[in-house]
DNA sequence: TTGTGGTAAATTAACGTTTGCATATTGCCA
DNA sequence: TGGCAATATGCAAACGTTAATTTACCACAA
């Protein structure tokens, strides 16, 4: 049906081999034949049959993305990230949503490898790394993406967990609050990293850390709103109740204002409020959010181009890790109304 | 390096082709050789090739999806909702986005047929079908999701965009507004099927259609919030100011409450505002935005699942056109603080 | 005995590329 | 004129499957 090399091989007179390396740029073709070839590639506007080609080059110029799900605009800016990263080298994207389920996301990088990608990214939802060791085995170099899994000595590209947490802190700090909690999440490395920031920032602000200010929770990004609002209220019953909190994301941080204001409680006067991530409309909410900007997509073009460096025998160049510096953006909900700016 | 067909048939002392055959169901082999194979093939953890077998079959268990931008959440759910579909029928997405360049989807069009994908999805960005050429001669039967193009015969799967605009107008006139106002976006169907919805409305409830009413912007996809302001502004110059708007998209709605906001009009008492699309804050934003959803994850899976069935041959059963009905979330923004729910 | 039919397996040829090696064809120098 | 690079081209085998055809065997009926 498509047009194949045979075609314009016969169409030319010369062999299919001939064509072959034309198209791949081989230098043993004389200058009149390639113009010839090339000429009649664009005439039929031929595309190389990429089914065959990786079946006997051993490459698909395919790369796969595994992310925990795509209605995380995290993960989504990330994959976007990642396509136009390789799309400059005309690699694809094979994508796989594992929808935060570590058998899933076992399986589906067994697809990927059957596949044949010549990589694989992962923003991993296993706390372990058993479901990797086929992934190991195989020799498929793969990179993981936002969330480190301390057992495996892997590529990682994400973001700089520990400064996002000092960076909040220490903002929520300079703005004179003493009793800054932190509604963080579990076992993740994104949350231990953000939580261990935290914590450096009040050490090295002489602010002693209390167990009792700390809510860790799970599913916070699934339901981050409800969960937020929930771990608020039981901030709010502590004998002396925080004057800051740091979300471990815009999620929860949506409901833990929601839950302050219903109790009557005023953003930031009495509680500030940072989150993390700065989703699409947090400039827009009720209380306009302070957040911590992440880059996803600059992380995605990263994540592609070192896959892309590793893939072409530069990894020895490349460090092992690849911190992205995460931003601090101000909002209403802890400078308030008068340092708004738009 | 990775277990073949060929070294299960070696192993048990078997032919190739017994082993194919017993992986794909085929009933000529005895029951004890099946068990034996089936038996090796869990043992080594064997994994079909699929570039070989694509290559071999000429089906790649593989569909495309082209969506204009995963930055826009709709799409992003959309392809969760793909994914999900595929899943079921273990066949995996190759997802490219087009960055809203026609010229770039194009491009896309042609890797993923190069590619060999069985099926293809697209939400064009495209105004034309002239970008389809290729595609309509591959044969590959393709999908068309969310934006109808009018001159291609084509499947297709999307919001019943009419219904949409007529259930927000309609909406807004039961809240007794008279002066409804539209802020709408340019040529693609989505674009021109709100507003037919819009104007179904007003003259079934007897209310003239004013063209000064209608603001008709581009971009309302990237740059939603500020367009949207500007556009209200422009509503706001009129001798007598509308009572309600009805805007394209979320973005733009909230764009348009900011510059009521900015104006000291109140929201909804002065002017009802109404989206679309339903964002997973909307009903945390400064105003809580009444919007139309789309159900943008099972619009996914049902576009998977028409793409499966027509790959199975059963398209004369199927529509070529699958709506899905939009649903009414009314908030703050038209009925005000009394009727909200949480 | 021969033929007929059915089941279970193997043989062979594809699929459209790439890859390593072999063969022509040139130009140049001795 | 022969020989030897260097350049240009082609041949044949691979890659791991599927698909079409063939063979082998056995049971059973005529």
């Amino acid at each position: 049906m498509a047009v194949r090399m045979k075609d314009i091989a016969e169409d030319l007179g010369v062999s299919l081999v001939t064509v072959s390396k034309v198209l791949r740029n081989k230098s043993d073709v004389g200058e009149t034949t390639r113009k010839r070839v090339l000429q009649r590639v664009r005439e039929l506007n031929y595309q190389p049959n990429m089914l065959a080609r990786g079946l006997a080059s051993g490459k698909s110029y395919t790369i796969g993305l595994i992310v925990p799900d795509l209605v995380h605009t995290f993960f989504a800016e990330l994959a976007k990230g990642v396509s136009a990263g390789l799309r400059k080298e005309s690699y694809q994207l094979i994508l796989a949503s594992a929808e935060e389920e570590p058998e899933l996301e076992h399986q589906e990088i067994e697809h990927l490898l059957a596949r044949g990608v010549d990589a694989l990214l992962i923003a991993s939802c296993q706390s372990s790394a058993s479901g990797f060791k086929s992934l190991v085995n195989s020799k498929v170099p793969y990179i993981l993406i936002d969330r480190l899994l301390p057992k495996l000595n892997a590529y990682f590209v994400g973001t700089d967990d520990i400064a996002a947490g000092r960076l909040a802190t220490e903002h929520l700090i300079e703005l004179g609050r003493q009793r800054i909690a932190h509604i963080g999440g579990k076992l993740i490395s994104t949350s231990v990293g953000r939580l261990n920031g935290y914590k450096q920032a009040l050490a090295e602000n002489h602010i002693p850390f209390r167990q009792e200010l700390v809510v860790i929770r799970s599913r916070l990004e699934e339901a981050g709103v409800q969960i937020g609002s929930n771990a608020m209220q039981d901030l709010l019953k502590l004998k002396q109740r925080p004057d800051a909190v740091f979300c471990y994301n815009d999620l929860t941080a949506v409901g833990a204002i929601r839950c302050l204001l219903n109790n009557k409680l005023r953003v930031p006067e009495d509680v500030a409020v940072i989150g993390c991530g700065n989703l699409r409309l947090s400039g827009y909410l009720e209380v306009p959010l302070s957040s911590i900007y992440q880059s996803p997509q600059q992380q995605g073009e990263e994540a592609a181009n070192l896959a892309l460096s590793v893939l072409a025998g530069k990894h020895e160049r490349r460090a092992k890790h690849l911190l992205v510096e995460p931003k601090l953006i101000a909002r209403d909900s802890t400078i308030g109304r008068e340092g708004q700016t738009a």
